[in-house]
RNA sequence: CGGGGUAUAGCGUAGUCCGGUUAGCGCGCCUGCUUUGGGAGCAGGAGGUCGCAGGUUCAAAUCCUGCUACCCCGACCA
């Protein structure tokens, strides 16, 4: 499996499409640019819709769902919203097939035209915004805090498994607010969220900043994202949070009375994330023997091998190391305890390897014999032998460990990948090598525009965290008040 | 959507330029025996509308036209 695979530095991006497809991920369909995510990729999903369901209902959200779609003319109220989207909508336009009058096979039912076409949501504020209107008469109904998992369609150009497909999968939150300020608070808890779940779960570093007005979500006055950094020097948007003002208020009506009696527009967020992070989460650990997951999503955390010869060794091997499983899975350790006779242990060394299992124990007579266990690490490659008596804390010990070392050594990839860049030429021969680049930037559209024009990157985020510290533009020498983050982005 | 490339068994490919036996090979798959601590060995076997649709020809994987999908590069984007 892992014969002629490629190496990340040879290309990348080879590298990329064939660990998806090797590892069992997903494949792409018979429809241009979607894909069909497998059950080992669709199970890393699930645990991540699993945890990031728990901090969204922690934190007071519900769950809805509204249609898949959405009348043309919700589109066009909000003009920044139809001017982003348009341009990669479907469009449904009739509602009936039949028998192709003059050959073979089936056509469009021409009788069959829908008086208004449906557009398949890209994004499902407008649809949204026209349902709150009903269910917002008072502050009383405020605030409003809604989630939907769900499918969204935009027609891209060129797609990637995981990375842009036509088709993803996603969350969408949808709130309402009384006030300009909580709007605020829940775009930045969100935020706050993503980038826990981000560094917490997926173990890869984010930066938390805001987007410039170039980059902004179309109909938002703010937009915050996490950005990562993957180990090819590009960034990766992972996650998206949007401070709507009271722009979909407004195009659709939603007022509310407050205390004092008097009418307003409601404000709003949204914020997302999609199956992109399982690209995210792909590219930020995986190395040239295939995929590495962190513990805390991958969908088997420890595969068990016995290596036997006959049929009653199998059954003292499986009777000796059954309690462990169990025990394991007592402590909420997802095993597979693989004894299946098709194939054989190295076959099996091998697919775990490939498929980024933490953590891999593998019995045999030897270890019978000397009441041991062999345990091998994806994250270093490294093999020990150990008693089986202390097993069970051995492994969540070394769970918790590799979950730790993936994450300090994505962070440290990006701190050995982010430079601090103060003039032109500089900027280009570093933006040829990629990595996050820290450097002044004098605000303007247009210098944004020049700069994406001569070297590719573009800004990914104006970082939050960072102290201000004044400076000169590194393309125009103006002034600027604080250094952005640039980067080449998938 | 523009430029380039590719499409032959489940996967990877030879053959295509220059049309002509039964389309060849490796991996995988099936059966049997021997194996089993890093992708086993030997023997036998199954598996092909040559991407799809037309056309040229006595004859098409091979030549021509159209279409589709995928990959790379651009523009667009989560």
């Amino acid at each position: 499996m892992a014969k002629d695979f490629p190496k990340r530095k040879d290309n990348y991006s080879q590298w990329y499409n064939d660990l998806v497809i090797k590892a069992d991920l997903a494949e792409n369909s018979a429809v241009r640019g979607c894909m069909v995510i497998k059950p080992y990729g669709f199970a890393i999903w699930e645990k991540m819709q699993s945890v990031l369901d728990k901090m969204f209902k922690d934190t007071g959200h519900v769950n809805a769902y509204f249609p898949l779609f959405i009348p043309k003319s919700f589109f066009s109220r909000e003009a920044n919203h139809v001017e982003g989207f348009a341009k990669e909508c479907a469009v449904v336009t009739h509602y009936r097939l039949k028998n192709n009058p003059s050959g073979e096979g089936i056509v469009v039912d021409d009788d069959a035209k829908l008086e208004e076409e449906l557009i398949i949501r890209p994004t499902s504020e407008t649809v949204i915004w026209d349902t709150y209107k009903n269910w917002i008469q008072s502050y009383r109904d405020l605030p409003l805090l809604i989630n939907q998992w769900a499918n969204v369609v935009r027609w891209e150009m060129r797609t990637r498994l995981f990375l842009r497909t036509a088709e993803f999968l996603w969350q969408e939150g949808h709130t309402a607010h009384a006030t300009k300020d909580e709007a605020i608070d829940e775009t930045m808890k969100i935020l706050d969220i993503y980038a826990d779940f981000a560094e917490k779960w997926m173990a890869m570093p984010v930066i938390k900043g805001v987007k410039s007005p170039n980059e902004r979500f179309a109909g938002a006055v703010d937009t915050y994202c996490i950005e990562a950094l993957m180990q090819d020097g590009k960034a990766l948007q992972a996650g998206t949070s949007h401070f709507l003002g009271q722009n979909f208020a407004k195009a659709f009506e939603v007022k509310f009375l407050n205390k004092e009696n008097k009418q307003d527009y409601v404000w709003a967020s949204s914020w997302g994330v999609s199956t992109r992070l399982i690209g995210a989460l792909i590219m930020a650990h995986s190395d040239d023997s295939g995929l590495v997951l962190p513990p805390k999503l991958a969908p088997i955390q420890v595969a068990v091998v016995p290596i036997y010869k006959k049929a009653e060794q199998l059954q003292t091997i499986s009777d000796k190391i059954n309690p462990v499983v169990k025990a394991l899975q007592e402590k909420g350790i997802s095993v597979k305890y693989d004894d299946r006779d098709t194939h054989k242990p190295g076959w099996k060394f091998s697919e775990y390897e490939f498929k980024g299992v933490p953590l891999r124990l593998a019995i045999g007579p030897r270890d019978l014999e000397n009441n041991t266990i062999e345990v091998a690490r994806r994250d270093t490659l490294e093999k020990e032998i150990v008693g089986i008596d202390g097993i069970v804390d051995h492994v969540i010990r070394l769970l918790d460990e590799i979950q730790n070392n993936l994450y300090s050594k994505s962070l440290s990839f990006r701190k050995e990948n982010t430079f601090m860049v103060d003039n032109w030429e500089d900027f280009k021969a570093q933006i040829e090598k990629g990595g996050f680049i820290l450097a002044h930037w004098d605000g303007t559209g247009e210098t944004e525009q020049r700069i994406k024009e001569e070297t590719k990157a573009t800004i990914r985020t104006i970082p939050m965290d960072d102290d201000k510290a004044e400076g000169k533009c590194v393309f125009s020498g103006k002034p600027s008040e604080r250094r952005v983050v640039f980067a080449k982005a998938y």
